[in-house]
DNA sequence: TCCAGTTATAGTCAATGCGATTATAAGGGC
DNA sequence: GCCCTTATAATCGCATTGACTATAACTGGA
């Protein structure tokens, strides 16, 4: 790692291009109320911090300074994006954002200060459908037409109109949950969301019901929100979201919480059985309401076993 | 993009901490030798750059000075990795690498200069399964088996034993293509490899055969080749590899090149006939020596369509 | 000209995965 | 004791797909 790289080209050689890089944190928990994200500024925005050149790495650095001020320990941490926004200080200086997903428990909070759980749904609420589909779905639809029909060819419109279709499942289609960074990326362009007045687009309507964050936060929040969604369904990853002893019933919810649709009970069990993910700790719990239900706890031993197809969860078709 | 983010915990107020950002780019083609790569030095690093302020994004300055130093268009673009290197100068300055693949056809590469393009199975000849498992699989497991006796405790060795038998499809287990991330660094943990003498370990056994690169590029390929490996099996970025025109065999030979194992013909000319990701051109080629072959084109209206779960590929099994 | 070899293309069979449904067990509250 | 809740087990059937077989179409050599 400590080697010279050798001449390269489309190097300035004495021109410096100096940035600053910051750390942007997703640190989800799951709890009764539903899937949660640590935010700050009342929920205005994501906590995040600049990358200090005293630490090792870039992983350790945040986690150094997440665990420092929310005083829990993160475990499962993953890399989101890279990016490079000129326009935040006008000048030269320029920052680089590298965004990580972090999955932890709420538990102790503290709530210390300004930091404060906010769920993912206040900003997405199109995204929930454990009641079924979210009523305001048919509202968005005649909106996203109405925008791919004020397109200025017809190829564009066509396009326009596919696109929506496929995201927000008109005409019949399925839903797909693990589209919702599109979803956001989709309502950005239609200028339906807060976030876009703030180019300076001066035509706009009303903006979709759903919490707006400063900055690109909710984006990054949705990029988050699809990767998670997305790994559930072969890396056991809920369970860094899992207290140590959990009911299946439990851990269910946890995912459709996270999925934001319901799964079927018998063949999520089934599935839980089949791969080797949980074993029994023979104690058994009435908190439930009925039958006293077995406690499980997360079989460690299987991580390295598995190192892809891992939780395969009854989550493939509509 | 232009707000500013409030206030921040742990932004030290007046102590700069900046850094310049590399770019480093993975170029992916296939041609009849195999899957290839675009490397500088005599195949001895990949192509970078650094993040010139002036462009709009990350993505659009390694696109401008990819294509501006290889004369290639770059089709399919992706962030891999980003990552902070702390002793590279050994002083305070510090570098961000952000990795990319880029795919693109190989065609007139026009070989200009130091650029040439070199073989995934150069740097990785335990990744190629085409024809049947390597033989010098064999000579490896006995030293990684002699590497995870080493370690200190009972429980490391069983770790280690268990995360080489794993990677490396010891004890009768399926050999899964995806895993070459976590079998190069496996093979850096052990040892095994050139690159690991360069941290100062002394007491280094000759290495594993395959060749190096400088700094960590080896390590970078690795990353892109399985999260192209991965790739393949949801999205149709195969295409992006192929010319305009080709028969269902060039395709699924492409395929076998990245994944590095061979597929089962009619099963993969069912799926990809039953997904309507190509079309036929009514023209044929008699290039391919026996029976004339049709010559299909890639479906683009399709790839809005299928956001996810694209292209299924019959890899999924041993 | 016929035959062997090569590739293209279509079709069959069986095992498995998984979505949907039903049935039974075991607790609590009124 | 009845009805509610939730837990847990078992079954049915469709769709996917891995493995295999058969046929078609062309080239080149004996």
């Amino acid at each position: 790692m400590d080697q010279a790289k050798g001449p390269r080209e489309g190097r300035a050689i004495g021109k410096t291009n100096d940035v600053n890089a910051d750390l942007i944190a997703v640190v989800v928990a799951v709890n009764d109320a539903g899937p949660c994200v640590l935010t700050i500024e009342q929920g205005a925005a994501l906590p995040s911090g600049p990358f200090e050149l005293a630490h090792r790495s870039l992983q350790s650095s945040l986690r150094a300074w997440v665990e420092l001020q929310t005083g829990q320990p993160l475990g499962y941490i993953e890399q989101l994006y890279t990016f490079a926004d000129r326009d935040r200080t006008g000048g030269n200086e320029r920052v680089i954002s590298i965004s990580y997903l972090a999955l932890t428990r709420e538990e102790d909070a503290g709530a210390s200060g300004r930091r404060s759980w906010a769920s993912w749904y206040d900003y997405f609420p199109w995204e929930d459908h454990r009641s079924g589909r979210p009523p305001m779905l048919e509202e968005l639809w005649p909106r996203l037409i109405e925008w791919a029909q004020g397109a200025d060819d017809g190829a564009t419109r066509f396009d326009r109109r596919r696109r929506a279709a496929v995201a927000f499942a008109m005409d019949d289609r399925a839903w797909n949950e693990e589209l919702a960074l599109q979803r956001y990326e989709l309502l950005y362009e239609a200028a339906l969301v807060e976030e876009a007045k703030r180019g300076g687009d001066s035509a706009i309507l009303a903006p979709v019901p759903g919490r707006s964050m400063s900055a690109d936060h909710r984006r990054i929040l949705a990029t988050a929100i699809a990767r998670l969604r997305s790994k559930i369904k072969y890396r056991p990853v809920v369970f860094e979201l899992m207290p140590p002893l959990f009911t299946l019933l439990q851990l269910q919810r946890t995912v459709e919480a996270l999925s934001g649709r319901l799964i079927n009970k018998p063949n999520f069990r089934r599935l839980i059985g089949q791969q080797e993910l949980v074993e029994k700790t023979g104690a058994t719990t009435a908190e439930t309401g009925g039958r006293p239900a077995q406690l499980y706890r997360f079989h460690h031993a299987i991580l390295d076993e598995r190192p892809v197809a891992g939780t395969k969860l009854p989550l493939a078709r509509a």
